[in-house]
DNA sequence: CTAGATGCAAAGAGTTTGCACGAGT
DNA sequence: ACTCGTGCAAACTCTTTGCATCTAG
Protein backbone atom coordinates (compact mmCIF):
# COMPACT_ATOMS: atom_id res chain seq x y z
CA UNK A 1 0.00 0.00 0.00
CA UNK A 2 1.87 3.04 -1.38
CA UNK A 3 1.66 5.63 1.08
CA UNK A 4 0.75 8.69 -0.99
CA UNK A 5 0.10 12.68 0.10
CA UNK A 6 -3.61 11.78 -0.41
CA UNK A 7 -3.85 8.61 1.63
CA UNK A 8 -2.21 10.30 4.48
CA UNK A 9 -4.14 13.50 4.44
CA UNK A 10 -7.35 10.76 3.94
CA UNK A 11 -6.14 8.93 7.44
CA UNK A 12 -5.42 12.33 9.12
CA UNK A 13 -8.88 13.38 8.76
CA UNK A 14 -10.65 10.15 9.42
CA UNK A 15 -8.32 10.30 12.53
CA UNK A 16 -9.56 13.55 13.81
CA UNK A 17 -12.90 12.37 13.42
CA UNK A 18 -14.81 10.74 15.73
CA UNK A 19 -18.55 11.25 14.21
CA UNK A 20 -19.47 8.74 10.96
CA UNK A 21 -18.83 10.80 8.02
CA UNK A 22 -20.43 10.29 4.65
CA UNK A 23 -17.79 10.29 1.55
CA UNK A 24 -19.00 13.96 0.75
CA UNK A 25 -18.17 15.06 4.36
CA UNK A 26 -14.89 13.00 3.96
CA UNK A 27 -14.14 14.88 0.51
CA UNK A 28 -14.79 18.39 2.13
CA UNK A 29 -12.72 17.70 5.04
CA UNK A 30 -9.56 16.48 3.08
CA UNK A 31 -9.80 19.14 0.55
CA UNK A 32 -10.05 21.88 3.62
CA UNK A 33 -6.33 20.49 4.62
CA UNK A 34 -5.40 19.83 0.93
CA UNK A 35 -7.45 20.76 -2.02
CA UNK A 36 -5.29 18.40 -4.62
CA UNK A 37 -7.79 15.38 -4.28
CA UNK A 38 -10.60 14.17 -6.02
CA UNK A 39 -13.61 12.76 -4.89
CA UNK A 40 -12.83 9.80 -6.64
CA UNK A 41 -10.06 9.66 -4.52
CA UNK A 42 -11.92 9.38 -1.52
CA UNK A 43 -14.31 6.50 -2.62
CA UNK A 44 -11.01 4.65 -3.76
CA UNK A 45 -9.64 5.18 -0.11
CA UNK A 46 -11.91 4.40 1.62
CA UNK A 47 -12.75 1.13 -0.26
CA UNK A 48 -8.74 -0.04 0.21
CA UNK A 49 -9.24 1.54 3.82
CA UNK A 50 -12.08 -0.38 4.59
CA UNK A 51 -10.57 -3.83 2.72
CA UNK A 52 -7.71 -3.62 5.00
CA UNK A 53 -9.72 -3.09 8.27
CA UNK A 54 -9.45 0.66 8.83
CA UNK A 55 -12.72 1.84 8.42
CA UNK A 56 -15.95 -0.07 8.76
CA UNK A 57 -19.00 1.23 6.38
CA UNK A 58 -22.34 1.37 7.92
CA UNK A 59 -25.25 2.32 6.51
CA UNK A 60 -28.05 4.37 8.40
CA UNK A 61 -30.37 4.82 5.49
CA UNK A 62 -30.62 8.12 3.89
CA UNK A 63 -28.77 6.43 0.72
CA UNK A 64 -25.18 7.09 1.54
CA UNK A 65 -22.25 4.94 3.33
CA UNK A 66 -21.66 6.66 6.68
CA UNK A 67 -17.64 5.20 7.87
CA UNK A 68 -15.85 4.76 11.41
CA UNK A 69 -12.65 3.46 12.12
CA UNK A 70 -12.88 0.03 13.42
CA UNK A 71 -9.80 1.25 16.13
CA UNK A 72 -12.55 1.25 18.90
CA UNK A 73 -14.21 -1.50 18.32
CA UNK A 74 -17.40 -3.66 18.46
CA UNK A 75 -20.32 -1.48 19.55
CA UNK A 76 -24.14 -0.58 18.08
CA UNK A 77 -25.84 2.57 17.22
CA UNK A 78 -28.36 4.67 18.89
CA UNK A 79 -29.56 7.52 16.29
CA UNK A 80 -31.97 10.54 17.64
CA UNK A 81 -34.38 10.79 14.92
CA UNK A 82 -34.54 14.39 15.59
CA UNK A 83 -31.47 15.76 15.35
CA UNK A 84 -29.68 12.86 13.69
CA UNK A 85 -26.87 12.34 16.12
CA UNK A 86 -25.45 9.42 16.46
CA UNK A 87 -24.20 7.44 19.86
CA UNK A 88 -22.83 4.30 20.46
CA UNK A 89 -23.72 1.92 22.75
CA UNK A 90 -22.21 -1.53 23.84
CA UNK A 91 -23.80 -4.24 25.58
CA UNK A 92 -22.70 -7.89 26.78
CA UNK A 93 -26.03 -9.37 27.56
CA UNK A 94 -27.55 -8.08 23.88
CA UNK A 95 -24.54 -9.74 22.41
CA UNK A 96 -24.85 -12.98 24.10
CA UNK A 97 -28.85 -12.84 24.14
CA UNK A 98 -28.19 -12.45 19.35
CA UNK A 99 -25.71 -15.16 19.63
CA UNK A 100 -28.20 -17.72 21.12
CA UNK A 101 -30.71 -16.45 19.25
CA UNK A 102 -28.70 -17.33 16.23
CA UNK A 103 -27.64 -20.54 17.64
CA UNK A 104 -31.48 -21.38 18.48
CA UNK A 105 -31.94 -20.75 14.40
CA UNK A 106 -28.99 -22.56 13.51
CA UNK A 107 -26.47 -20.19 12.62
CA UNK A 108 -23.20 -18.59 13.54
CA UNK A 109 -23.47 -15.11 13.68
CA UNK A 110 -21.21 -13.49 11.76
CA UNK A 111 -22.12 -9.46 11.60
CA UNK A 112 -24.98 -8.34 13.60
CA UNK A 113 -26.79 -4.45 12.66
CA UNK A 114 -28.24 -2.86 15.02
CA UNK A 115 -29.74 0.44 15.32
CA UNK A 116 -32.05 1.72 17.56
CA UNK A 117 -33.54 5.22 16.20
CA UNK A 118 -35.53 7.00 19.04
CA UNK A 119 -36.69 10.09 20.25
CA UNK A 120 -34.91 12.09 23.55
CA UNK A 121 -36.92 11.63 26.48
CA UNK A 122 -38.06 14.64 28.24
CA UNK A 123 -36.65 15.28 31.64
CA UNK A 124 -39.60 14.57 33.68
CA UNK A 125 -39.93 11.35 32.24
CA UNK A 126 -36.23 9.90 32.63
CA UNK B 1 -56.69 6.30 -3.75
CA UNK B 2 -57.70 5.08 -7.51
CA UNK B 3 -57.95 1.06 -8.05
CA UNK B 4 -56.45 0.63 -11.03
CA UNK B 5 -55.64 -2.26 -13.06
CA UNK B 6 -51.65 -2.32 -12.17
CA UNK B 7 -52.13 -1.38 -8.36
CA UNK B 8 -54.77 -4.64 -8.25
CA UNK B 9 -52.19 -6.58 -10.07
CA UNK B 10 -49.30 -5.29 -7.94
CA UNK B 11 -51.58 -5.94 -4.84
CA UNK B 12 -52.35 -9.29 -5.90
CA UNK B 13 -48.05 -10.31 -6.41
CA UNK B 14 -47.69 -8.98 -3.04
CA UNK B 15 -49.94 -10.95 -1.21
CA UNK B 16 -48.68 -14.27 -2.80
CA UNK B 17 -45.09 -13.37 -1.90
CA UNK B 18 -43.95 -14.13 1.66
CA UNK B 19 -40.53 -13.15 0.66
CA UNK B 20 -38.89 -10.04 0.59
CA UNK B 21 -39.01 -9.01 -2.98
CA UNK B 22 -37.11 -5.96 -4.24
CA UNK B 23 -38.85 -3.39 -6.94
CA UNK B 24 -37.24 -5.47 -9.90
CA UNK B 25 -38.35 -8.59 -8.29
CA UNK B 26 -42.13 -7.83 -8.05
CA UNK B 27 -41.97 -5.70 -11.50
CA UNK B 28 -40.56 -9.27 -12.98
CA UNK B 29 -43.76 -11.04 -11.00
CA UNK B 30 -46.06 -8.10 -11.51
CA UNK B 31 -45.10 -8.03 -15.56
CA UNK B 32 -45.81 -11.75 -15.46
CA UNK B 33 -49.47 -11.61 -14.61
CA UNK B 34 -49.92 -8.34 -16.55
CA UNK B 35 -47.30 -7.23 -18.93
CA UNK B 36 -49.04 -3.57 -18.98
CA UNK B 37 -46.94 -2.59 -16.17
CA UNK B 38 -44.06 0.12 -16.06
CA UNK B 39 -41.37 -0.08 -13.33
CA UNK B 40 -42.12 3.25 -12.73
CA UNK B 41 -45.58 1.98 -12.01
CA UNK B 42 -44.32 -0.21 -9.64
CA UNK B 43 -41.99 2.23 -7.98
CA UNK B 44 -44.49 4.92 -7.47
CA UNK B 45 -46.87 1.88 -6.39
CA UNK B 46 -44.58 1.05 -3.91
CA UNK B 47 -44.40 4.14 -2.44
CA UNK B 48 -48.12 4.77 -2.26
CA UNK B 49 -48.31 1.60 -0.32
CA UNK B 50 -45.33 2.70 1.84
CA UNK B 51 -47.30 5.65 3.28
CA UNK B 52 -50.76 3.94 3.43
CA UNK B 53 -48.62 1.57 5.99
CA UNK B 54 -49.60 -1.41 3.15
CA UNK B 55 -45.73 -1.90 3.02
CA UNK B 56 -42.76 -1.85 4.72
CA UNK B 57 -39.55 -1.19 3.14
CA UNK B 58 -36.16 -2.81 4.38
CA UNK B 59 -32.63 -2.12 3.64
CA UNK B 60 -30.67 -5.16 3.68
CA UNK B 61 -27.92 -3.89 1.72
CA UNK B 62 -26.57 -4.66 -2.17
CA UNK B 63 -28.02 -0.86 -2.71
CA UNK B 64 -31.74 -2.13 -3.12
CA UNK B 65 -34.76 -1.63 -0.98
CA UNK B 66 -36.26 -4.66 -0.20
CA UNK B 67 -40.00 -5.00 0.65
CA UNK B 68 -42.56 -6.97 2.46
CA UNK B 69 -46.50 -6.40 3.64
CA UNK B 70 -47.16 -5.35 6.96
CA UNK B 71 -49.90 -7.62 7.81
CA UNK B 72 -47.51 -10.13 9.76
CA UNK B 73 -46.51 -7.71 12.40
CA UNK B 74 -42.97 -6.93 14.26
CA UNK B 75 -40.11 -8.98 13.53
CA UNK B 76 -36.04 -9.29 12.93
CA UNK B 77 -34.61 -10.70 10.56
CA UNK B 78 -31.39 -13.07 9.81
CA UNK B 79 -29.74 -13.17 6.23
CA UNK B 80 -27.90 -16.53 5.43
CA UNK B 81 -24.77 -14.71 4.03
CA UNK B 82 -24.11 -17.50 1.77
CA UNK B 83 -27.42 -17.92 0.09
CA UNK B 84 -29.16 -14.81 0.70
CA UNK B 85 -32.14 -16.24 2.25
CA UNK B 86 -33.69 -13.77 4.60
CA UNK B 87 -35.89 -15.15 7.63
CA UNK B 88 -37.79 -13.86 10.56
CA UNK B 89 -38.25 -14.11 13.91
CA UNK B 90 -39.01 -12.39 17.15
CA UNK B 91 -37.99 -12.53 20.76
CA UNK B 92 -39.92 -11.02 23.05
CA UNK B 93 -36.66 -10.44 26.06
CA UNK B 94 -34.40 -9.13 23.16
CA UNK B 95 -37.58 -6.26 22.62
CA UNK B 96 -37.10 -5.63 26.48
CA UNK B 97 -33.75 -5.62 26.52
CA UNK B 98 -33.40 -3.09 23.74
CA UNK B 99 -36.30 -0.87 25.31
CA UNK B 100 -34.07 -1.01 28.43
CA UNK B 101 -30.83 0.14 27.03
CA UNK B 102 -32.55 3.01 25.04
CA UNK B 103 -34.33 4.04 28.41
CA UNK B 104 -30.74 3.80 29.78
CA UNK B 105 -29.39 6.54 27.19
CA UNK B 106 -32.31 8.38 27.85
CA UNK B 107 -34.07 7.21 25.21
CA UNK B 108 -37.71 6.25 23.63
CA UNK B 109 -37.44 3.90 21.22
CA UNK B 110 -39.16 4.84 17.82
CA UNK B 111 -37.60 2.38 15.26
CA UNK B 112 -35.17 -0.74 15.68
CA UNK B 113 -33.04 -2.01 12.84
CA UNK B 114 -31.85 -5.47 13.85
CA UNK B 115 -30.19 -8.22 11.34
CA UNK B 116 -28.17 -10.63 12.16
CA UNK B 117 -26.24 -12.17 8.99
CA UNK B 118 -24.85 -15.31 9.69
CA UNK B 119 -23.88 -18.72 8.11
CA UNK B 120 -25.78 -22.18 8.78
CA UNK B 121 -24.19 -24.14 11.30
CA UNK B 122 -22.70 -27.89 10.37
CA UNK B 123 -25.03 -30.68 11.26
CA UNK B 124 -22.20 -32.02 13.83
CA UNK B 125 -22.14 -28.51 15.43
CA UNK B 126 -25.73 -28.55 15.96
C1' DC C 1 12.37 3.08 -13.66
C1' DT C 2 7.90 1.03 -12.98
C1' DA C 3 3.84 -0.51 -10.56
C1' DG C 4 0.44 1.56 -8.77
C1' DA C 5 -2.29 6.03 -7.58
C1' DT C 6 -4.72 10.12 -9.20
C1' DG C 7 -7.92 13.35 -11.74
C1' DC C 8 -11.31 13.88 -14.84
C1' DA C 9 -15.24 12.83 -17.01
C1' DA C 10 -18.07 9.27 -18.54
C1' DA C 11 -20.64 5.24 -17.21
C1' DG C 12 -23.50 2.47 -13.91
C1' DA C 13 -27.16 1.21 -10.69
C1' DG C 14 -31.20 2.34 -8.36
C1' DT C 15 -34.78 5.55 -8.05
C1' DT C 16 -37.55 9.70 -9.14
C1' DT C 17 -39.98 12.85 -12.15
C1' DG C 18 -41.98 15.93 -16.21
C1' DC C 19 -45.09 15.52 -19.61
C1' DA C 20 -48.63 13.99 -22.67
C1' DC C 21 -51.82 10.38 -22.95
C1' DG C 22 -55.16 7.12 -20.84
C1' DA C 23 -58.36 5.17 -17.43
C1' DG C 24 -61.21 4.97 -12.98
C1' DT C 25 -65.21 6.73 -10.58
C1' DA D 1 -66.13 14.94 -17.47
C1' DC D 2 -62.30 15.49 -14.44
C1' DT D 3 -58.96 13.91 -11.68
C1' DC D 4 -55.57 11.04 -11.02
C1' DG D 5 -52.55 7.22 -12.79
C1' DT D 6 -49.41 5.51 -16.27
C1' DG D 7 -45.65 4.93 -19.74
C1' DC D 8 -41.62 6.63 -21.47
C1' DA D 9 -37.50 8.70 -21.27
C1' DA D 10 -34.81 12.04 -19.14
C1' DA D 11 -32.95 13.50 -14.76
C1' DC D 12 -30.88 12.65 -10.24
C1' DT D 13 -27.89 10.76 -6.57
C1' DC D 14 -24.34 7.98 -5.10
C1' DT D 15 -20.61 5.26 -6.58
C1' DT D 16 -17.45 3.05 -9.84
C1' DT D 17 -14.32 2.97 -13.74
C1' DG D 18 -11.37 3.78 -18.24
C1' DC D 19 -7.68 6.23 -19.55
C1' DA D 20 -3.87 9.25 -19.74
C1' DT D 21 -0.78 11.29 -16.51
C1' DC D 22 1.85 11.51 -12.40
C1' DT D 23 4.45 9.81 -8.31
C1' DA D 24 6.24 6.92 -4.42
C1' DG D 25 9.52 3.58 -3.58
Amino acid sequence: MKLTGQRRTIAHVLSESDDHPDVEELYRRATAVDPRISIATVYRTVRLFEENGILRRRDFGGGRARYETTDHGDHFHLIDVDTGNVMEFDDEELKALLAGIGARMGYEIATTRLELYGRRLKKKDR
